[in-house]
DNA sequence: TTGTCTGCAAACACTTTGCACTTTT
DNA sequence: AAAAGTGCAAAGTGTTTGCAGACAA
């Protein structure tokens, strides 16, 4: 990602912070910067775990000002997040599921079915797979997503909280 | 893709028909082998593209004895044929999507984000990824799905005809 | 002031379920 | 006859939309 590098003067950022990003991208399209925007890129920056649209809406009432945002806009925010490149989404189990994406190296995941848990890996050997591939077929690879499922540590040994079970 | 093959006499079938599977998978269970579930394998068998739900409820109507079966029939039979190992089910733009499983072997899929196409392709290579990631983890894998994304060549030289646009 | 954003309620797409009736065994 | 399956209509789930009032620029 082409971030925002000025080697010149001052105030160097090599990068943007994911809020500034985020403003920017706002500005850039005549959109405005409201409470609820703010209130949720702030959210969403300081977690780092793997969250979908409903505990996103959870985790703004539980706020300290209690301060939140109606269901249709969290969702709309969401959305703006990934066209703005700070979040990537993927679909697991039916529903949409959300993580950075800002200055986050390129990675898949490993899916456990029985607690339902996310592990990330990356695999430099798996991009080169991917573009071998893709050029054999005359495709242009925009991006990939390998998900691998089976069982953590945990869950194979038994002792494990198994959680909601795939619906779809 | 191997389906049948007989060496030494008579009738050997060292691996059943896809139908044939699935009847021993009902009887196993003590579920019964209706008109709609004959209907539903029979023509699931004879198409071996990508389809959804509603692809195969429409198909089943426009069979020439037009004999059907209702949507919450074949959504059921498809999670059968998926347990019995006949179907592989992956969900894409929101919506699950079936393809063949039984006979054929492991592949994954490029997915033209213009037309909606997928592509199958299988690496060797993948698998040995996957498995050197998992054990690294500690994760015993059971299976992966790994969908590279992108414009095949149709696409990208402009002429195509998108189609729906991915809602999740 | 202007035009975007929000929240509400309602709509959506896809899938599942409760239940009375039909079929297979 | 007994048990399982079907279809209908209705309910679910996760997500999106139309619109009037609220708010940022």
């Amino acid at each position: 990602m082409p971030l925002t590098s000025d080697f010149s003067l001052g105030k160097v950022d090599v990068a943007m912070t994911p809020r500034e990003r985020f403003e920017e991208f706002l500005q850039t399209r005549g959109k405005r910067i409201t409470r609820q925007r703010r209130m949720i890129v702030e959210h969403v920056c300081s977690h780092h775990e793997h969250f979908d649209a409903e505990q996103l809406l959870e985790g703004l009432r539980k706020t300290p000002d209690g301060a939140t945002a109606s269901r249709p806009t969290v969702y709309r925010t969401l959305a703006e997040l990934v066209d703005a490149g700070l979040l990537r989404k993927m679909v697991l189990g039916g529903r949409a599921v959300y993580e950075h994406d800002y200055g986050y190296p390129q990675h898949d995941h490993l899916h456990c079915s029985g607690c339902q848990s996310l592990i990330e890996f990356s695999s430099d050997e798996l991009v080169r797979i991917r573009d071998a591939v893709a050029s054999r077929h005359q495709f242009r690879a925009q991006g990939h997503r390998l998900i691998i499922t089976g069982l953590c540590a945990a869950c194979r040994s038994g002792r494990s909280k198994p959680r909601v079970q795939d619906r779809i």
